[in-house]
DNA sequence: ATGCCTACATTCTGTAGA
């Protein structure tokens, strides 16, 4: 099986190179975020066409999260647990029914927290931090593979980085940020690239910004993170950054993961 | 030090992103 992550920054105005690259990488499943779009203006009718299931959690104008999948979720949940007063669309977990179980996939939008030193922003990143760290180890306890897949916007190590020393003071880098994700990896979730390579750097954002896909001036801010029995059926991962140099392309590309399920 | 570029909502410009 086939799972992936890709921030697609906008998915009506994605959504030629969204269907294109579902017909040509074909997952099984794919966790979008940042659709920017309300639920009622989802494009699912071109993404049912290509045989997909189609699930959103949708608001007006920014943010989004969605679950595309060859096979119905048998349960779907939408929003992080934890804060009632959190009106942010950042999160959707569905539960999928494989050979010998089922598995869990999140789809999940980790807050930007920038600027760094702002009064509002950066705190509720590190409250929502909080929260998947609480909702991780409340699912860890199931025993069941689990899949916590999204744009976590957070650069792990300086090789994740062209230039890491351009980030010190960015709530991408910030050691409070790195120190949050290391809590995720201490319960006993597992970065699936990270431990299907050595390579680096790897990258799976490139701003638009001062040719930095031309300098190949990325990150690495999205992530599979597998729970134990999930990690236990991981045989690669790929990084799909071709879709970077299509026409009128998202600054992130599709992070792939593929299953013994 | 700042903008670079893009999407969106409402415009003829501002917010947000990373």
């Amino acid at each position: 099986m086939k799972i992936a992550t890709w921030n697609i920054n906008g998915v009506k105005a994605r959504i030629e190179n969204l269907c294109q690259w579902l017909r040509d990488s074909g997952p099984d499943i794919a966790c979008l975020q940042e659709i920017k779009s309300v639920d009622e203006g989802f494009p699912r009718s071109e993404i049912e066409a290509l045989g997909y299931h189609v699930e959103t959690h949708g608001q007006k104008g920014f943010n989004g999260v969605a679950l595309l999948s060859k096979m119905k979720p048998d349960e779907v949940y939408r929003g992080l647990p934890g804060d009632d007063t959190d009106e942010q669309a950042r999160f959707i977990e569905g539960v999928f029914s494989v050979e010998g179980g089922v598995v869990r996939v999140c789809s999940l939008y980790l807050p930007n927290g920038n600027p760094s030193d702002d009064p509002v922003k950066y705190p509720y990143k590190l409250a929502w931090m909080a929260r998947l760290e609480a909702f991780a180890r409340e699912r860890m306890a199931l025993e069941e593979p689990l899949i916590l897949a999204g744009d976590y916007n957070v650069i792990p190590e300086p090789h994740d980085a062209k230039d890491a020393s351009q980030w010190v003071t960015d709530a991408l880098f910030l050691p409070q940020t790195r120190a949050a994700f290391r809590r995720l990896e201490n319960l006993g979730f597992i970065d699936a690239v990270r431990a299907t390579t050595d390579e680096a750097p790897l990258f799976s954002f490139w701003d638009y910004q001062a040719g930095a896909w031309q300098k190949n001036n990325g990150i690495r801010i999205d992530h599979l993170m597998l729970s134990p029995e999930a990690s236990d059926r991981l045989r690669s991962t790929d990084i799909e950054k071709h879709v970077r140099a299509w026409e009128k392309p998202s600054d992130h590309v599709p992070v792939v993961g593929y299953f013994n399920f």
